[in-house]
DNA sequence: ATGAATGCAAAGGTTTTGCACCCCC
DNA sequence: GGGGGTGCAAAACCTTTGCATTCAT
């Protein structure tokens, strides 16, 4: 199917791309759309074109961006849809099970992911600002048991590392 | 010295207040002072009574504050001191190894701290809004573990779960 | 048809910046 | 005395809100 990727390629901070950001198929698309007119009907609200070519282009994207972001891409490609109608769609779409708030980046600003997701923590890449995903059950059931024992009930965490990028080319 | 502590108090969320906040003592206020004192002269900037005002409250009130909220201290106790400095000051406190930032609170605003204390996590209670430390050894190795294997040199990390507090009232 | 959603613009809230004046060294 | 610091107000940003209009059902 795909004839381009024998080529390795590389982020800004020099480490290869391993990842790909998530290219959702046409299937995968329709699913979501699925996903999303039910809950939008479920809840008595509209599915609009708007709404759609937002969440779209989210999956799209597949990766992580902020609100400011995300206005930005959807002013690019849809010009006609004003950055309020992004700022209720966000919260419509988290609503909806499909965007999730992940994490804050460097720069202090929340930002956005897909919900459908196993849960995972992040790292930044301080040297390119590419955000990595990790995740470590050890962590996460020695985490469990401290909360527990000050007697918390977790609702959700963050847990984030900032950090350089050891591919990052050394005469920078 | 004191004659209060016999009666345990409690947090807005009932949790019994077992630390108190840490109430520095002149001696340590001078510490600070002098640390303040040398960075600015180090850096040739000037040591102000502004500076060392809004250093002193945070010291004194040793606890978590966001800008907003520091802001507003200030205004409430030096009314001579405008905004602009108070957020300017932050970051010359920050650069100065007093402040620093330590996490994102429940409404997504930046927290600072006291930065002369081990590095710790936090847990933000959902129910009163408090915020508590942990420091977990074994979450620290297998962090530092797991980001050294995937090839990142950790700058620093933020570990925060957000919970209920057991000790709510469970009628409400 | 009708109530929700949208786009625009205005308002809100927070943080930064420009500038004249002030004060620490 | 000189250069950084401060206060004030304005600007810059990001996000929310009000309202007339449009659109999905």
């Amino acid at each position: 199917m795909s004839k381009s990727s024998s080529s390795t390629r590389f982020l800004p901070c020099g480490r290869p791309k391993i990842f790909e950001s998530r290219q959702p198929n046409q299937e995968l698309l329709e699913v979501w759309q699925t996903q999303l007119k039910s809950y939008l009907i479920a809840q008595g609200l509209k599915y609009t074109h708007q709404r759609w070519k937002i969440a779209e282009l989210i999956l799209l994207t597949g990766g992580h961006l902020d609100a400011q972001g995300l206005v930005e891409q959807v002013k690019k490609k849809h010009s006609g849809i004003g950055a309020a109608t992004v700022y209720r769609s966000i919260k419509v779409l988290c609503d909806a099970s499909i965007l999730k708030e992940s994490l804050t980046d460097a720069n202090g600003r929340v930002v956005y992911e897909l919900y459908d997701q196993a849960h995972h923590d992040h790292i930044v890449c301080l040297d390119c600002d590419e955000i990595f995903e990790f995740h470590d059950e050890k962590i996460e059931l020695q985490q469990s048991a401290v909360v527990q024992q000050l007697d918390f009930k977790e609702v959700r965490h963050r847990h984030v590392v900032y950090a350089h990028c050891s591919f990052r080319d050394a005469s920078r």
